[in-house]
DNA sequence: GTTTCGACTATTATCGTATTTTGGTCGGCA
DNA sequence: TGCCGACCAAAATACGATAATAGTCGAAAC
């Protein structure tokens, strides 16, 4: 077996997968269906995953770091902390609604055990860690003073949760809370030095 | 009828009432078990509330209420912007995990049809409109001066909604988020005027 | 040896129905 | 006017039968 033909299968199997996924949701999408998705069969699949509940992890996965790499190279292209966060969230928000499972997963519409503690939790620790090295960067850059070093790791998990209960909320209303307000958010959650 | 006795037995029902929803939830909790708790025949409840729904509504608002006095009683003892705002987090988010009906429909964990619509977003129309208040008096003693004045309505908003999303994640984790960190938040929803 | 498959199993979900629970009504009693 | 027991209709529950589905296994194909 080599290892990229092994990929190459498992792609076609989470590409079937996640249109299945995004269509019907976890529940409602079959092992079989997904397996003839792909011209396999339902065996076939167990030959390249474990359960169903790891092709759908795989699946989040791959939107995520779909997700992740649009918003970092979204927020490389900015130059301070402001700008940065301020890019951070709208592109985070933007994509998030786009992969439609990944959303399902914020909005907590899936309720399997495996999936809750893990996968949630996971998400709000990878962003919290990540602005948090947006907010060191910006204290070593002079932009972000008023903070004490030591706060930045609660800052950052407070920022994260803050704006994960606002994506929620924007989310639930469907378009009512518009993408300009969330710019306005920034302004919000980080203090600015220079006023 | 008199006013109060009609109060009077209003009261015992809610106080019964209040007791079992707290223990066993809206749904787990009959009619039958609320007129015997206050030695009441089930049908003599009709006689003082239309339905179930109502009684659990009244027990929400004086839950509700007794929160509200005691945060406006806290907020009103801080001068500036800045400590009314910590007190404002520090008391809400105390009060709300211990009534904890009203603590269950911030959760989102009663899914019956009435509440989600109605009183969830109640409970964030008043608190945006409470802030509100307070930012706006922050702005006419000149404390809070580096946001417009027409944005401060949205400012309202996306702190609440941040706000609830915090106090739900700290509720989910059962302290291990604690209080203290809580208090830091004021120093990130609020930007300073003098730093 | 690796990948695929069809047949098989065990578990879970679904359905139809009988039964119970429960929200809500009503007439009458104090 | 305030209260109750008897009553009803609708919803929840229980349960057995049936169907759907996640996951296994041995063998065939490559």
């Amino acid at each position: 077996m080599e290892a990229s033909k092994d990929s190459v299968v498992k792609n076609e199997i989470i590409d079937s997968a996640q249109k299945l996924f995004k269509q019907f949701g976890l529940k409602k999408t079959t092992m079989d269906e997904i397996a003839s998705a792909c011209g396999k069969a339902k065996s076939t699949l167990y030959h390249y995953y474990k359960s169903k509940e790891e092709v759908f992890d795989d699946v989040l996965s791959k939107e995520m770091l779909g997700l992740r790499i649009l918003v970092d190279k979204n927020v490389k292209q900015k130059k301070t902390l402001h700008d940065k966060l301020k890019m951070y969230f709208e592109t985070f928000h933007k994509e998030a609604l786009n992969k439609l499972n990944l959303y399902r997963i914020l909005k907590q519409e899936i309720q399997a055990e495996f999936i809750n503690t893990n996968r949630f939790s996971d998400v709000i620790m990878f962003e919290t860690n990540y602005v948090q090295n947006m907010l060191l960067e910006g204290v070593k850059k002079g932009e972000f003073t008023n903070v004490k070093e030591e706060d930045i790791g609660l800052y950052s998990e407070v920022i994260v949760v803050a704006f994960l209960g606002l994506v929620r909320y924007s989310v639930e209303r469907d378009g009512e809370f518009e993408i300009e307000n969330l710019r306005k958010i920034t302004d919000i959650l980080i203090p600015r030095v220079f006023t």
